[in-house]
DNA sequence: TAGATTGTTAATCGATTAACAATC
DNA sequence: TAGATTGTTAATCGATTAACAATC
């Protein structure tokens, strides 16, 4: 019974509330108020201390929350508090930026290796990465224990791809490629479809 | 009392259905029903019914909806049956990627321009492209009457770019940088960092 | 006609907000 | 102490689902 069930949608903002955090660590600020993040993120102070709630009492009554301790307990709530490696499959533009991506190393994440099947990029160097043959994309997986993947193939191999991802134990994917694909109910699916994130906003011109 | 306020969280189904249709007219078929569009797009028929319905009676009972039909509808409401021009900011590895991204033309979108601050960059051809000054933005959207950028830029600028954006005329955001970015209530934004995305899947780990 | 499927209503479920006692 | 702010409960609000008459 202690393992009660976080709604989806609370997982969901935990990591904008981390962001924000390591924002206010970083401008050397020592505590915050469920008032004050919620101003920089754009949420109400009931919900961000209901949310924060769910795991524990990390605040104290007329001071609020150490941003220090709060980031620790994001990032361990999260699992962020280690470094996951990561694959990326789709060796096209968006493939290079994100292995070439910055950002993932101090949010817990390593870029592992970036895979294709075009034969006339398999072997090709770029940045430190030497693109691999998706052919070998299993034994990585499995060898690695890698549990999370980055796909972006064309909306036509997507499908397959995500089989073989899953079928080599993948169990997050964070997918650019813009079409809906069907994964086990044990795998997390993340959608970033460059367009339809523009078709979002388009109604409210 | 005709423009009753269709809930954002609706609006953000809308592409994604649009999507899978377009996914099912290529393949040749000619109608759906709110059951099969669903197992598609991993949302139940009542729900995709209930959504739809808001804008009009666009199905028949018995026979279900005109894929055709339906994608033009969808096309009307999200007013991407016409090109918007948008521009990228931040000429970095993801700012390129998504210059050339081919996805977009099909969908609505065409890239009318990429910028930077930085000197070095300015002047460089990517592409069809030429890296244009930032400082040269306002005048450029205006003229142009842009109204949705892209911005891949450090974390560290992003604050300031939106409001240069804002200040231009831009109404619709969409964000790759790891920050929280303000932004007037008539101006939208979507955020989509690829690290807050991986984050979201990693508790399930 | 019989079968299928919509659009819609009512019921249910879940998420957000308001309010406040507890307490730092 | 007085002021501030948490954690939590109850109230409200909104979204989803179930069910079914209408009808193609």
């Amino acid at each position: 019974m202690n393992a009660k069930k976080i709604p989806d949608i609370i997982i969901g903002r935990l990591p904008v509330y981390l962001r924000a955090l390591q924002h206010m660590a970083d401008a050397g600020l020592k505590t915050t108020s469920s008032q004050e993040l919620g101003e920089h993120v754009g949420i109400s102070a009931a919900q961000i201390r209901k949310d924060i709630s769910q795991f524990g009492e990390f605040g104290k009554q007329g001071t609020g929350y150490s941003i220090e301790f709060l980031i620790n307990k994001l990032r361990e709530i999260l699992k962020v508090d280690q470094s996951w490696d990561v694959i990326v499959i789709g060796a096209g533009d968006l493939g290079h930026a994100l292995a070439h991506y910055q950002g993932f190393k101090n949010r817990g994440f390593r870029v592992a290796g970036i895979f294709d099947n075009d034969k006339n990029k398999i072997g090709q160097t770029i940045g430190d990465f030497v693109i691999e043959d998706i052919a070998t994309l299993n034994d990585r997986v499995k060898a690695q224990n890698i549990k999370i993947a980055i796909m972006t193939v064309p909306a036509a191999a997507a499908q397959e791809v995500a089989d073989k991802l899953v079928q080599a134990g993948i169990k997050s994917i964070l997918n650019y490629a813009p079409v809906n694909v069907n994964v086990p109910s044990n795998v997390k699916i993340q959608y970033s479809d460059p367009a339809t994130n523009l078709q979002r906003m388009t109604y409210y011109l």
